[in-house]
DNA sequence: CCGGTTTGTCACCGGCCTGTTACCGGGGCG
DNA sequence: CGCCCCGGTAACAGGCCGGTGACAAACCGG
C-alpha cells in the first residue's frame, strides 16, 4: 500500500512518513508540488496526503492535477481557521482534510477510513524497517532503492521472514509456510531460495546484511 | 458498476441502457424474463431494472428468483394507475419503483439513490490519462488518435483495469470480472483477450506500453 | 435463415522459475 | 589429521506461464 506524502515543511513530513512507515504503509515524500505530481505519475500511490500550502504548485493544483486522471483517495492539510481553503479543497475532489496541527494518531485513523472507503483495505500493508513489501505488484523497495521485482517463492519466503522482522525463524517453519511441506529433507529448495532472494535484496550478496543466517534457520535483520 | 436492465421494449430498454452508459455504468441487457435471471447469475450485477411485464418470466418472478439469493437493489418499472403491481412488486422485495414514462434523469437520480442506501456508490471511471473509454459507442481513444471500436468482452477488461490504473490486477480478479469464472483454469481465455485488446489499443503490439504484464497478472499505465 | 463478428479452444514457442545435482570450504569432533 | 555435517554457490533440465497464430463454435443483426 504505497502513499504519497508531500509537505514542503521537513518536519512534518517526516513525522508523517514515519507514522506511516511505522503502520507498515510504503512511503514516498515529495517537498513541493511539482515533485508531488511527477512522483504521482511514476508511482501510482494508493493515496496522496497533500499540504495545501507548497512551493511551485500548490495543494490546489496538484489536486486539481491528480483528479484529471485519477479519482485515488486524496486528504488534505489545513491551517486552522482558514475555511475557504476547505471548501475550495472539498470542491476540488479531495477525499478528507487535517487541521494542523493534529495528531499521528488521528491521521492514521483517518486515512484507514479513507483507504477502506475506497475498497483498497483487502491488501494489508506489509513493511519493516527499510524494507517494505508490495503484495500487489510482487515486489520490494530496499529503503530508498529502487523497487526490485520477486518471484513468488522469493516473496513468501520474504513475507514470513518480515512477518517476524528480527527473529530468526526456523528452516522447518520456513519449508512449511513457502512450500507447504510435509518432512524435511528439502532444505536444499531453502538455501537455493535464500541464495537467490540475497542475490536481489543484498547490496553485497557474499556478505548478508538484512538476510542473516542464524542457528538453525535465517532472520531478517531491521533497523 | 453493473446493471442488469431487463425489458422487451427494445426501445425503452435502449433508452435505458444508453442513459446509465452515459452515467459509466456497464450494462447487461434482457429483453425477456427467463434472460434476465440467467443473466442475472452469470454477471452478479449490483443493481437490477426490471419491467413488469415481459414474456417468459413476469417481472414479479424475476424479482422473487432473485429475491431468493440476493439482496441486491431491484428497480421495477410499472405503468401508470397499477396500484396493485407497487403493491406487489415492494411485498416481493423491490426497492423502488418508476412509473412509466419517466425521464432519463429521474431515472438516473434514483439509481444513485439506491446505490448509495445500498453502500456502493463508487463510479468507475470511463477516464484516465491518454485512455478514454466510451460505453455507449464501444469505443477507445488513446491520446488524440481514432477511436476504436472494442467487442464486449474488450470492453470490460479495459474498463477494469481502468478502475484500477497504475495498479496490478490479479489474473484471478480479471476472470471473475470479465466472465464471472469460479475457478482458475481458463487462463487462456485471459491471455487471448490481452492479446486482442493489445493489437487494437498499442502502438506496438508486441511491446506493450499500456497494457503490461506485471506479476501474477495485468496493469494500465497511465502517465 | 444467413453472413460476419466475436468468443472459445488447440497447438506451439520461448523465456523464466524452480527443483535437482554437484562441488567447495569451514568448523566440530573423534 | 581425517571425517562429516552444514551452508553457500554454480550449472543444468524440466516444467510452467505468457505470447501468438490458426481454427472452430457461438452469437448477433438483418
Amino acid at each position: 500500500m504505497k502513499v504519497l506524502v508531500a509537505d514542503d515543511d521537513a518536519e512534518l513530513r517526516e513525522l508523517i512518513a514515519f507514522t506511516l512507515g511505522q503502520a507498515g504503509y510504503l512511503v514516498i515524500k515529495a517537498s513541493d508540488g511539482s515533485a508531488a505530481v511527477r512522483l504521482f505519475s511514476a508511482e501510482s500511490p494508493d493515496l496522496v496526503v497533500l499540504d495545501i500550502n507548497m512551493p511551485a504548485l500548490s495543494g490546489f493544483q496538484v489536486c486539481e492535477a491528480i483528479r484529471t486522471r485519477s479519482r485515488v483517495p486524496v486528504m488534505m492539510l489545513t491551517v486552522r481557521g482558514e475555511e475557504e481553503d476547505l471548501v475550495r479543497a472539498l470542491g476540488l475532489g479531495a477525499d478528507d482534510y487535517l487541521t494542523k496541527p493534529f495528531s499521528p494518531r488521528t491521521l492514521l485513523a483517518r486515512i484507514r477510513a479513507l483507504l477502506r472507503r475506497a475498497g483498497m483495505e483487502n491488501t494489508a500493508p506489509v513493511a519493516a524497517g527499510r524494507i517494505g513489501l508490495d503484495l500487489n505488484e510482487h515486489t520490494v523497495r530496499i529503503g530508498e532503492g529502487e523497487a526490485v521485482r520477486l518471484t513468488k517463492l522469493e516473496l513468501r519466503l520474504l513475507q514470513m521472514l518480515l512477518a517476524n522482522a528480527g527473529h530468526t525463524v526456523s528452516s522447518e517453519r520456513l519449508l512449511v509456510q513457502v512450500w507447504g511441506h510435509r518432512s524435511g529433507g528439502d532444505r536444499q529448495l531453502l538455501k537455493q531460495l535464500v541464495h537467490r532472494l540475497r542475490q536481489k535484496i543484498e547490496a553485497d550478496p557474499g556478505a548478508p546484511a538484512l538476510l542473516r543466517t542464524a542457528a538453525a534457520g535465517y532472520k531478517l535483520v531491521v533497523d
